[in-house]
DNA sequence: GGCGCGATGTATCGGTCCGATACATCGTCA
DNA sequence: TGACGATGTATCGGACCGATACATCGCGCC
């Protein structure tokens, strides 16, 4: 969860804890609302503990994707380790559990540019059958048990109902551009240097 | 929260846990996946030290509206207390905190038939306000960072974005329908006894 | 010159909720 | 008789959140 999203952001360059949440917050904004800090350091401190991560002191002025900013200070930079790389993508491969409002499949999904098809596949069938055991759910109420409900209820039923559907056409769509070997929109892909591997660092 | 929603349904009649994680399920079902046993449980306890609810012993044959089903053992049915029904009618006219993932919108939205329309007009703006807060973000992110995302983070604020606005169509309409006096759906409103009273018991 | 104020930055604490698991009874169908 | 699924109560470890505390920095305003 957490984990993943944090190993996937270090991935791409060492950061501290405040550059982290933000870059976080932009990159799952679709997903959850802010990540909190009571939630965030002591998950850094446990990737620290397992070795994804360790820290790199104060911001070196030599690397030239942190620029210092100001003074060094405080700032505690983070770093992700062979073994962080690995078990991320062993954390890529892996889908979710298997209960619908679990935010798992939105962070997968925002890491989808390092997956390969085959797991994209995957994870998106997954996640289209537990919508569609919802919507199912949904429909169920509504025809079975519509008249012990009271108005409201029915239309938050209704509206839950609708957005079941909609995001099955939408996941339908994503699974159909897979297939055919498109990406999701019409943008090409970045096809930039050594970060095309999705298993092996 | 979920305190909110047991007291709810405790009002309506007495039930045991499992009779009650289903009602639970069909009334938030378009809120929550299920409600966990290691949440209820806990829950029914806490509420139960508050004072809020009380333990019915086993279930008694002569209420007509808990059928005993085979015979009695193990079930404990709960109850709601009078000091129950003033905590209940008190969170129902607080509004939840102030993210945009927090399920106790809905939760409160669920219950909407026992509150009174100032209380539900003012939560109904407040979630329209902080969906439009995130609608707002999600924007700009598409706006300014767009080319700094891969196109399946991209896709995915996409979809989020279009999620909010519908969201907040849904507000607009039903915000509307409460100003002039209608009920969301064209449904008669129940007009049965003695549950019209939000906040006196 | 100085003073407040918002952004930056690290960190803890209590509480809510979840997923997995354990265990026991009951009715049904083979 | 015995396997199986539904009913039913309960605990445990862990993930995540909201509030809070505290310290520094740059900037504008008086």
């Amino acid at each position: 969860m957490l984990e993943l999203a944090i190993l996937g952001l270090l991935q791409e360059s060492p950061m501290h804890g405040y550059e982290l949440r933000k870059q976080l917050n932009t990159k799952l904004g679709a997903i959850r609302a802010a990540i909190s800090y009571g939630t965030l350091y002591p998950t850094l401190r446990r990737l620290q503990n397992e070795g994804w991560i360790t820290v790199a002191g104060e911001a070196p002025a030599d690397t030239a994707e942190v620029p210092p900013l100001t003074s060094r200070r405080g700032r505690v930079v983070y770093k992700i380790t062979a073994e962080g790389k690995e078990r991320f993508a062993e954390l890529l491969a892996q889908a979710g559990p298997e209960t619908y409002d679990d935010p798992g499949f939105g962070v997968h999904f925002a890491f989808f540019a390092r997956t390969d098809r085959a797991t994209r596949l995957r994870i998106l069938e997954g996640r289209r059958r537990r919508v569609e055991e919802r919507r199912e759910g949904l429909r169920e109420v509504l025809a079975r048990a519509a008249e012990r409900l009271d108005a409201y209820t029915l239309e938050l039923q209704r509206h839950g109902l609708e957005a079941a559907e909609r995001e099955v056409r939408w996941l339908e769509e994503l699974i159909a551009n897979e297939r055919s070997g498109r990406q999701p929109n019409q943008t090409e892909p970045p096809a930039e240097g050594a970060q095309d591997q999705p298993g092996r660092p």
